[in-house]
RNA sequence: GAGCCGUUAGCUCAGAGGUAGAGCCCCUGCCUUUUAAGCAGGUUGUCGCGGGUUCGAUCCCCGCACGGCUCACCA
């Protein structure tokens, strides 16, 4: 037997006496006549004959006790116990099992069920097979797996061992489904939209730039799919919708990815009053689906999804926070001083709009756990709304919060072509004057809405953070299945492999 | 980008200025109803990397790398 300590050598050298027994240690094929769950229910303790079962798993537990073994096998289902008696599987195959299995292996197995002394439903098994054979263990059986980067580079261990990391992506699949399922019912249409994109644009931020080889042209990935969706309105595709990811060339945070999945739909013939109820009735509907109640619990807080939640324009949310009255300091020295003297620095904010939203950030956002519409935006930080008719310096635009964390934004639809080109051209003033994150002039999309868009209702909201409320996870990185992180050159495993490693 | 903390066996972790430990894993033997099986025996480390102080550094000092958390920017 392996003279060597190194687990993955020892492995290989089971791997190669498999090879010498003429066993397939890789065969194609697992034909099982139950999954684990459904060998589980299908025994019978008054049954006059024990029931026969073909199963197939992943060996996760091993005790060999000389002429019997037991062990566990479990499969997407479940787990089930396994019994091989030496009289029952035969000298030559019990011998092979005890020597050549390992934990991690897929195994085959078949026989009859039965209770065992402590009343575990087991396979009497009277015969097993070889299906895939591991070369690398598994993670520790006691600990799991605790090591956080090693949770994230090779999830796969991560949902191996850890019960929580499979069920949260169990759930986020179940949202995202959920999400699906009530936008179509409410008569939305999915579609694709571009990830490459000339002229990136429909949000405030810094993208990757790519290039494309045969067109010898710059691309950048998208930071939002909004100015293609509202083509499709000008197209006649009154309700859209589009699931995908968004690219942000920023920082890396517990709250941030540089690739985060995205929902934004948009309504013709809407304005952000229908969004904020299509909003509240959507998030109440997606977790009495999938949870099973409207009410949540995220980190020791009850939030209340059902509608309808709460409303408060950013002015009065400022004022009561603040005591800052937003429309009495109307130019960025005003507020600086007024927000100065309460202890707040707006000193490096580069006008009226975007001062008002860092105060509010400051000093409203994190109060927000249960559910809110903040509504009502200046105009300068919001350049594709529609402004407030009888207030030119605010738009109709919300963004909602739940538990502290910001969750989704939308707006009543800007649909003036002449507007819009004067929006962009003051965005494009403010990238010379070094906003990295400043909207670049999109003639293109003027264009298309210079044929006429119908009024509408727009919105977009991150799956990520979603996921997070639902699921009670502080950090997106529990969330996404790959989080973004450095390279670690590609060779870092490497290293403990062996140099004589067959490779075919 | 800034601050704090961490990096010791395959895993989870202790450790002291004098050359490294525990439990589990793994290996060998016994064991035909076990389930963190049990009993007996055994192997395993450039103590993250590079400098410095010292007779001597894994331990003290400096720098670096990587990671975690918090903050800043952002969804």
């Amino acid at each position: 037997m392996p003279e060597t300590n190194d687990r993955r050598e020892q492995r290989l050298e089971k791997l190669g006496r498999l090879h010498e027994l003429g066993i397939d240690p890789y065969p194609p094929r697992a034909e099982h006549s139950h999954t684990v769950a459904q060998a589980l229910a299908a025994f019978d303790a008054n049954a006059s004959q024990p029931t026969q079962v073909t199963v197939v798993g992943r060996l996760v537990s091993l005790r060999v006790m000389g002429g019997s073994t037991f062990c566990h096998i479990a499969d997407g289902t479940g787990r089930i116990q396994l019994y091989l008696r030496r009289d029952a599987v035969g000298q030559e195959d019990y011998e092979n099992f005890r020597r050549l299995i390992d934990l991690g292996d897929h195994v085959w197995a078949t026989g009859t069920l039965f209770q065992t002394r402590s009343g575990e439903i087991t396979v009497n098994t009277s015969a097993w097979r070889m299906l895939s054979k591991a070369l690398r263990p598994l993670p520790d059986k006691w600990h799991g797996l605790r090591d956080v980067e090693m949770r994230y580079r090779q999830r796969y261990l991560d949902l191996i061992a850890n019960p929580t990391a499979r069920d949260i992506f169990i759930t986020r699949s179940k949202i995202v489904s959920a999400i699906r399922h009530t936008l179509d019912g409410w008569g939305f249409m999915e579609v694709e939209t571009p990830v490459l994109q000339p002229i990136y644009g429909g949000a405030a931020a810094r993208p990757f730039t790519t290039h494309h080889n045969a067109l010898d042209q710059t691309f950048y990935l998208r930071i939002a799919d909004e100015l293609y969706l509202k083509r499709l309105i000008v197209g006649g595709l009154d309700r859209v919708y589009e699931i995908g990811h968004n690219f942000r060339n920023e920082g890396i945070s517990t709250h941030h990815n540089p690739e985060f999945t995205v929902v934004e739909l948009y309504q013709a013939y809407a304005d952000y009053e229908v969004i904020m109820r299509l909003v509240e009735t959507l998030y109440s509907t997606v977790a009495r689906t999938v949870l099973g109640t409207e009410t949540l619990s995220y980190q020791g807080q009850e939030i209340q999804l059902t509608p309808p939640w709460r409303r408060v324009t950013m002015r009065d949310a400022i004022l009561e926070a603040s005591g800052i009255d937003i429309e009495l300091v109307r130019t960025l020295p005003e507020l600086c001083t007024a927000a100065e003297s309460r202890g707040l620095s707006l000193a490096s904010q580069p006008n009226w709009g975007k001062a008002v939203e860092k105060l509010f950030e400051l000093t409203v956002e994190p109060s927000l756990v249960q559910p809110t519409f903040v509504i009502d935006y200046p105009v300068d930080i919001s350049p594709l709304a529609k402004k407030k008719p009888g207030a030119p310096h605010l738009v109709e635009r919300f963004e909602f919060f739940i538990g502290g964390l910001e969750c989704g934004n939308a707006f009543t639809e800007l649909n003036d072509p002449i507007d819009q080109r004067e929006r962009f051209a003051a965005q494009v003033a403010a990238g010379a004057q070094g906003d990295s994150e400043a909207h670049p002039m999109d003639e293109d999309y003027i264009a298309a809405m210079e044929h006429g868009m119908p009024p509408t209702g727009g919105l977009g909201f991150g799956i990520d953070r979603m996921v997070m409320l639902y699921t009670d996870q502080v950090s997106i990185r529990e969330v996404i299945l790959f989080p973004a992180l450095r390279d670690r050159g590609g060779d870092w495993q490497e290293a403990e492999d062996s140099p004589q490693e067959p490779r075919s």
